[in-house]
DNA sequence: AAACAACTGTTGTATATTACAATTATTGCA
DNA sequence: TGCAATAATTGTAATATACAACAGTTGTTT
């Protein structure tokens, strides 16, 4: 793993962020959602049920960030909130028709995206770069803490 | 390419970006700059000298958000901006001593950071999966305005 | 050469995104 | 019963972002 590998890999890995972050940003706008609506859709429709610190957890969110967010997606109805009987202090959160209709629809727009996407990868290479983003993903999970190795210094003056 | 493989492949993109996006914050801010100044640190240092329409076209940003970020760039001695005197209507943008010092750090702090991600990847993949993020790229790029198929319809009432 | 179109960059304005700190309400434990 | 811990919300502030309008510069066309 030479140095200059890992430098061009950084590069490839910073302009691949950047291109889905656009993607990703029109396809929920063309959905009417803003991107951090988007990710709260997708993960109360994948979870169903469950609370504000679980799912601000999940986002890595702080947790009045994402009280905010819903706030605004209780506005426009798409998400439920209701304080749990069982422990007062949660609240559940929970998709409306509304909101399961838009995570649905996010859904389908970016399934059919990722298949075109695939379709311009050689039909023997797509396997394995599946198992190179879930590889990369588990390790960069594994790794998660280490960095921030150099001192930090003040270079002002 | 199954539908099910398809939404996993989405699942794992979207965390990693999380993860990610996480990542390069804390580390940027380890080194004493946001996001955004980041990214223009990197690719100023790359370019050496470019113009402000080149940058934000490179960066995908508006060139009235460049404009401001350069601004307490410029303020907090990161980057020069100089009048181009062969076309006035361009700025020509470069790092000062103190910006490509950050940049250096920067480039230090990620490129150890990916050291230890890829230390974490069986040797026997690592190849793998720098060729793989490079065709993933590659098909992304290339897929550029597919998308957003659906029609717009609003579901409200 | 004058008028106008095209382009670069900056400002005005508005919104979204985010975090930290303080506060309120609720629960569990000692 | 009283206190520590937890969940959520609100106050405040900084950052990030875009669109529209504008100013200055250059090139083209008549």
């Amino acid at each position: 793993m030479k140095p200059e590998d890992i430098r061009l890999f950084r590069d490839t890995v910073r302009h691949l962020q950047r291109f889905l972050g656009w993607q990703a940003k029109h396809d929920a706008d063309c959905c009417g959602v803003t991107i951090a609506q988007c990710h709260t859709l997708l993960e109360i429709g994948k979870k169903k049920e469950l609370s504000l610190v679980d799912l601000s957890g999940m986002l890595g969110l702080d947790s009045s960030t994402l009280s905010r967010t819903i706030d605004t997606m209780v506005a426009t109805k798409l998400v439920n909130r209701t304080a749990n009987p069982e422990d007062r202090r949660y609240v559940t959160l929970s998709l409306t028709d509304k909101g399961q209709t838009i995570c649905d629809r996010i859904n389908q727009t970016f399934d059919q995206y990722y298949k075109t996407v695939f379709a311009r990868i050689p039909a023997d290479k797509q396997q394995q770069v599946m198992e190179s983003f879930s590889l990369l993903t588990r390790a960069v999970i594994d790794s998660e803490g280490v960095s921030c190795w150099m001192e930090v210094t003040n270079i002002d003056q």
